[in-house]
DNA sequence: GTAATTTATTTCAAACTTAAAACATTTAGG
DNA sequence: CCTAAATGTTTTAAGTTTGAAATAAATTAC
């Protein structure tokens, strides 16, 4: 056997990469169960209203539905359901766009603007607790490689 | 300002924690939307009817619906669900444990089986393209260090 | 200017997801 | 035994998610 080394060495970092790929995906989805269960319990939200409101509070001027759905990179049809949720609870609001009647603006209410400064400031201290184990310089270093790689995937679905 | 310099250095390891938390779901998301994409187009399947079938396949006796959802670690209804339509489609099927009427076991059947094989296949080979950028001694030492922390992740949900 | 295309959003159907309630069965304690 | 607690699974209600179709408005091309 290992007639083909070169096909070996190949299938080793495809393995390497699965894995890797495999305890990125388990690590996630454990910091967003924690996640969801202290907003759930803490706060009587949802991860996806947390997203959006704190999409919304980088815009002081508000976000078009396009655009929020873009920067979530969730789907259009999702937004709009989340949003109508947020907007009965006072949270948000639509605001037509002056020359432009297809579109809607979408913003942080005062008390939204309000209720995400609260539950920011918990948010990041939850993250901060369940990564403790990794030093503020190992943190910096990782987000940037995660940095670069979401760039080159970035490229790449540009492509298509 | 800067007259408590202890408070500032905590404040910059909660920021770059909280950076690095955002990239992770980016880059995750990313992929998973990839990859859900090419489930749908190459084999009209679905990312949880994969990661069910992913699951079993490392079980040829097959697994309880528990452990199942255990494994995957979604809740025990998802799992009811995913595998109702997975065995309407003939990839999988419920055996009745014997000596315990209240369980069943999941298993694949000799079709799940051949397709999954194909999926897994094709499923490692776009791993392997998104992540390229990694070399396999970077991805083996990132995947090392995702251990450990999901390990820690663990303990503190043990704890509750 | 009117028709065709593009853009912005919502609606829709189907699937996924959760937490909690319901159900069935088994195990343990008297 | 037989009842109470524990276990294994499904059902339910509400929300999230997607991709595609529908709607509406603006832009472009005759």
């Amino acid at each position: 056997m290992n007639t083909q080394p070169e096909l070996r060495l190949a299938e080793q970092g495809s393995k390497q990469r699965l894995r890797l790929w495999l305890r990125l995906l388990a690590v996630t989805r454990k910091i967003e169960a924690e996640l969801r269960e202290r907003m759930r319990t803490e706060f009587d939200s949802t991860l996806p209203r947390f997203d959006v409101m704190a999409a919304l509070s980088r815009h002081d001027q508000g976000l078009r539905m396009s655009a929020l759905s873009g920067v979530l990179r969730v789907s259009n049809g999702n937004v709009t359901g989340i949003v109508d949720r947020l907007a009965e609870d006072g949270l948000v609001m639509r605001v037509p766009v002056a020359g432009d009647r297809r579109a809607t603006l979408v913003r942080l209410t005062a008390r939204g603007a309000e209720v995400f400064a609260r539950q920011a400031a918990e948010h990041e201290a939850w993250i901060d607790a369940m990564l403790a184990e990794l030093s503020p310089e190992e943190a910096r270093s990782y987000a940037a490689r995660l940095r670069t790689l979401a760039q080159k995937l970035d490229d790449k679905g540009a492509m298509e």
